[in-house]
DNA sequence: ATACTTATCAAGAACTTGTCAAGATTTCAC
DNA sequence: GTGAAATCTTGACAAGTTCTTGATAAGTAT
């Protein structure tokens, strides 16, 4: 059996909390639930839970004290599902630290997708994709091998080190001391000179035309910008 | 003027766009807007936003596609605005890649909270992008680019300099020699020859009509003073 | 009109970046 | 281990940008 994310629901109202527990069993969670402040910080220390789905309302006091004391510790996703419309509640819960606030009565499948949202977030901050495209071009991290349109290039590991290093910072200008520190380790800033032999290699290898760059863009006195457009807007 | 988060207004409504770019610069932040698909995806990658406000009905198109497009190389949190409550919709958004879902007619305060609350998820994963914003242009600190537009625009390095020491001291009379100090250091209060050879090609390149400026205007006598028009709110 | 300030343009100097190739080092196969 | 091949390091020079400077035109105030 895989390991499943694990959500702790508090809610007092018997009848929701079970629905919830039914709906986010079929879609694969575990769960735990409380009905009260007290019971939900416990199960919360206890539990670790991934995401948290809190009901403001609760019998012993504001749901509102709860966010406070998980954000004291945690970065846990709170949703919020309230049957209070009031803007300022929602403003209130979502300062105090919460992620999302659903209102009564509310969708099953909405509140699954927006757990989904929650959850990517948490996970995405570190993508671990296993190739970047831009372009015409297709990094394959593990096998080391990149190429463009459907050829394999031949690049030296310095190379592929640095094409990396640019595929996963598109549109952006990085300066060379960074681009140095990052790929051939702290105390290279200064070597510009093999940065520039190297860019010149590289660009020998991925540019259409060598003399007139489209993807390793020079910003003079500061460094280089790799530009990157995927777009799929004109199609589909 | 201190320098601004940045969003990106995804919005083909003017009425409602306007009513955006009030509100949030009134929150201390900086604004672009795009009316359509593309040039919101230009946007994206000239200017680097810190989040993204997408209303999903546009003229050229879906705006899940920009979800997509933008997903595939950064994080950048999206809160979808869009008067289409469909569950389906609202789901779909949301697993493409969207942060939040808010329904028109929606609240300028809960998306303020709703802003805070991507922000607060952010502050320390990706550092954020430091922004100066007035009128068309956009100067991001780090990265040294200065966007007019969708345009990136090529400044040499102290055309930049000077450029941002102005954009950091808007809409107030600066004298030529203070200019110099600051931008080319002590020693050079007395080259004014420098000032006029550089403002006269900074004009050249942001000015929509470099023989009669909007931004760098003389104060005879003086030195400059830059205008700029979205500055009346943050002082520092 | 005159004196003064500001704007524009262009050419050479100074600096930054690109290119190429030879020598040094590492890697890999045998 | 040894030698061949590939890769990295280094240097010299070319090409390209940007900065500095001077000359001249345009604009303003008295």
């Amino acid at each position: 059996m895989k390991t499943k994310d694990l959500i702790l629901i508090v809610e007092d109202d018997p009848g929701i909390s079970k629905m919830l527990q039914f709906t986010l069993t079929q879609d694969g969670y575990g769960c735990v639930i409380a009905e009260n402040l007290k019971s939900a910080y416990r199960l919360f220390q206890v539990n670790n839970p991934d995401i948290i789905l809190l009901d403001l309302g609760l019998p012993d006091g504001d749901g509102k004290t709860l966010i406070k004391n998980v954000r004291s510790q945690a970065m846990t996703p709170i949703i919020v599902i309230s049957a209070r419309h009031a803007e300022q509640e929602i403003v209130a819960a979502l300062d105090t630290g919460a992620d999302d606030y659903v209102l009564k009565p509310f969708s099953g499948i909405e509140l699954s997708a927006r757990i989904r949202s929650a959850q990517r977030r948490l996970l995405g901050i570190i993508p671990s994709q296993q190739h970047i495209v831009c372009g015409e071009l297709v990094l394959q991290i593990e096998t080391l091998i990149v190429s463009k349109n459907e050829t394999i290039l031949k690049l030296t590991p310095t190379e592929f080190n640095l094409l990396k290093y640019f595929m996963l910072h598109p549109n952006q200008v990085v300066t060379h001391s960074r681009i140095l520190k990052e790929v051939w380790g702290v105390g290279y800033q200064h070597e510009m000179h093999y940065l520039r032999t190297f860019v010149n290699s590289l660009r020998k290898k991925i540019e259409n035309d060598p003399s007139r760059p489209q993807y390793i863009i020079t910003q003079m006195g500061v460094g280089y910008r790799f530009y990157c457009q995927n777009d799929s807007i004109s199609k589909e």
